[in-house]
RNA sequence: GGGCGCGUCGCAUAGCUGGAUAGUGCACCGGCCUCCUAAGCCGGGUUCCGUGGGUUCGAAUCCUGCCGCGCCCGCCA
């Protein structure tokens, strides 16, 4: 909506001026209609009435009686004056190509490697892939980035139970923990078999302290960069991890780079960092040797204002290392944005403090509020969890049944092709059409609903100009479209269209990938309206003008899906 | 105890840089396939926008008290 407001804030500027408004405070005013019936953008009178000694009403009409505009019409309804963009400048926007706009580096997910990919964790990879994916759209080159936990005490753990439990005690002491061991398809995957070692680790540690001197020593080997330790480290978590992106993948989430955190420790970096946080003004010493930065200065209030980034015993902490990988990232990108849960909130804060005590620029964050069972927090540790290949799974068998019931023209083959990305695209999108920082309690209806306002509503939509592409066959389009004569459901449609990009960015800037979500259902709605009152093919033959209408409508719902992560099937 | 976030129809959700009758989906009721995919379209809503104050011409939106829910407050990751 900005680039309307930047054509019409010089006519309007006049018009204000010659009505006897004085300054420019009426100009954030000026913002979008609330609905579609109204107009692009709307001006709310009221504030100049006392000033002119009029009712609102008769601001709003003296306004629209000297505005004079070329990009489209202006009419006083009320105490509103209501702009409405030409068809003309609305085609101009249409036939705008999208700008390089540089790179972006998208770190997201980065789960540590202990097990099968969950569903708490699928809003960061959602969030972070429709980000990844929104940015490509709008023209950005994005680097997706996984940071990978291949040193902390989750790893130990894991590596400490595959050198040291047989898959005999590994069931007794989940028999024992009441872990439920699952039978799913994905038993034989790495990922969902190692878990269990985790888990019975994780059981025994609490009667047996050898457990955790174990894992200590070598986790503290790891930190030292012991060069074996980190080797056993990545033979025990690496299967896991290739298991959680083999699940990725199939939800479409793939990656262009992965560091390591140990990456840090063995460069050096680290203790580089750490001695230079020594001449910040906030540097302190505890009495055990301890280094931290004192962030009561910062307006970090309360118990937490320490931000400890060495141990008594000389060495970093997880927080240190995320400087020294910050400060890497700044390395490959000149933008930085980063995919966090809620928890990291504190932790984001005071190592963007500390990154700005290093002259180096915090990296921008969103935030998303947690997913939880219905019965609490989901915990790997304690099994309980929705496994992601579950829920996919879950989600393909529930759409199968629909895509059968309503194609049974299709083959088997066909079949499931269309399900499993109806299932995959519905799974993504409940996720992503919801406000990040709303959170969310998950249930299999909600997470595997097939209904409108969700992607196989879109999907359809899409599906609906595919067939409409492929019935016309060959259509001699050089006549072009005669945009200004368009009207009705018609003209809403390409109304719609025009405002993609502003849509696109908008969404991006504000980190509301749900907003971008939201446009996307409503072109698909303004298709099927489209669709009502057109027709593309008749008795008569083709009409080439509601044939460019419709071909342009599905090259904007096959993008605007491709930005949101929906497959965009050409039959369903 | 302190910090951050959330609370909108039976359920879910949008709107939150103040402005027009608070949008949308589900559920529920009715209508539309001799015509390009009916996973669609059209019609049907009395919501103290958690609650009490305040600011304003105007408050779901801003300020503030209270209530409820979530997250965080390790020399863990």
């Amino acid at each position: 909506m900005q680039a309307l407001i930047d054509e019409v804030l010089p006519a309007l500027e006049s018009a204000m001026a010659s009505v006897g408004i004085q300054g420019d405070y009426w100009r954030k005013m000026l913002a979008r209609s609330k609905e579609a019936s109204q107009g692009d953008l709307a001006l709310p009178c009221f504030p100049f009435a006392k000033q002119l000694g009029c009712s609102p009403d008769e601001v709003a009409q003296q306004i629209v009686d000297v505005l004079e505009l070329d990009i489209g019409q202006a009419v006083a309804v009320g105490p509103y004056v209501n702009i409405r963009a030409s068809m003309d400048w609305l085609a101009k926007q249409l036939s705008k190509t999208v700008e390089s706009k540089g790179l972006i580096l998208i770190e997201h997910t980065s789960a540590n490697p202990n097990g099968p990919f969950h569903v708490g964790r699928a809003r960061n990879a959602v969030l972070g892939d429709t980000f990844t994916r929104m940015h490509r759209a709008a023209g950005y080159d994005v680097i997706a980035e996984y940071y990978v936990d291949d040193m902390g005490k989750q790893v130990g753990i894991l590596c400490w139970a595959l050198e040291n439990l047989d898959e005999a005690q590994v069931q007794a002491l989940l028999a024992e923990g009441e872990i439920p061991i699952e039978d799913s398809p994905h038993s034989s995957k790495e990922d969902h078999i190692r878990v269990l070692w985790y888990q019975a680790a994780n059981l025994l540690r609490a009667k047996d302290p050898a457990v955790d001197d174990g894992v200590t020593e070598l986790v503290q080997l790891s930190e030292e960069a012991d060069a074996d330790v980190l080797a056993r480290f990545e033979a025990a978590y690496q299967p896991v991890l290739d298991g959680m992106l083999v699940t990725l993948s199939r939800m479409g989430i793939e990656f262009d780079s992965f560091t390591k955190e140990s990456t840090f420790i063995v460069d050096g970096s680290v203790e580089v960092l750490m001695n230079q946080l020594q001449s910040s003004e906030l540097h302190c010493v505890a009495e055990n040797g301890a280094h931290y930065l004192e962030l009561e200065s910062k307006g970090i209030q309360g118990k937490s204002t320490r931000f400890y980034y060495r141990r008594g015993d000389g060495s970093s902490l997880y927080a240190t290392r995320d400087l020294a990988y910050h400060q890497q990232k700044w390395t490959r990108s000149g933008r930085l944005l980063n995919i966090l849960g809620e928890d990291h909130k504190l932790q984001s804060k005071q190592v963007s403090i500390a990154l700005q005590e290093l002259d180096t620029q915090p990296p921008e964050v969103v935030f998303y509020a947690f997913t939880k069972l219905a019965d609490g927090k989901m915990s790997t540790r304690r099994g309980n969890v929705v496994y992601m290949d579950d829920l996919l799974d879950e989600a393909q068998v529930r759409a199968y049944a629909v895509v059968k019931e309503i194609r049974s023209d299709l083959s088997q083959e066909r079949l499931q092709e269309i399900s499993d990305a109806v299932g995959i695209s519905a799974t993504r999108f409940n996720i992503a059409r919801i406000s990040p920082d709303k959170g969310i309690t998950f249930r299999w209806a909600d997470a595997l609903s097939l209904e409108a306002d969700s992607a196989p509503f879109i999907m359809y939509s899409h599906a609906r100009a595919c067939s409409i592409h492929r019935k016309a066959g060959k259509v001699d389009t050089s006549v072009g479209l005669d945009i200004s004569a368009l009207e009705g459901s018609a003209g809403e449609l390409v109304r719609r269209m025009a405002y993609m990009n502003e849509e696109l960015q908008t969404a991006i800037d504000s980190a509301s990938p749900h907003q971008f979500c939201a446009w996307l259902s409503a072109l698909a709605v303004d298709y099927n309206r489209f669709y009502r009152d057109n027709h593309v093919i008749d008795d008569a033959g083709i009409d080439v003008q509601n044939y460019i209408i419709s071909e342009l409508a599905r090259d904007y719902l096959r993008r605007g899906c491709e930005a949101v992560g929906i497959i965009p099937v050409e039959e369903m």
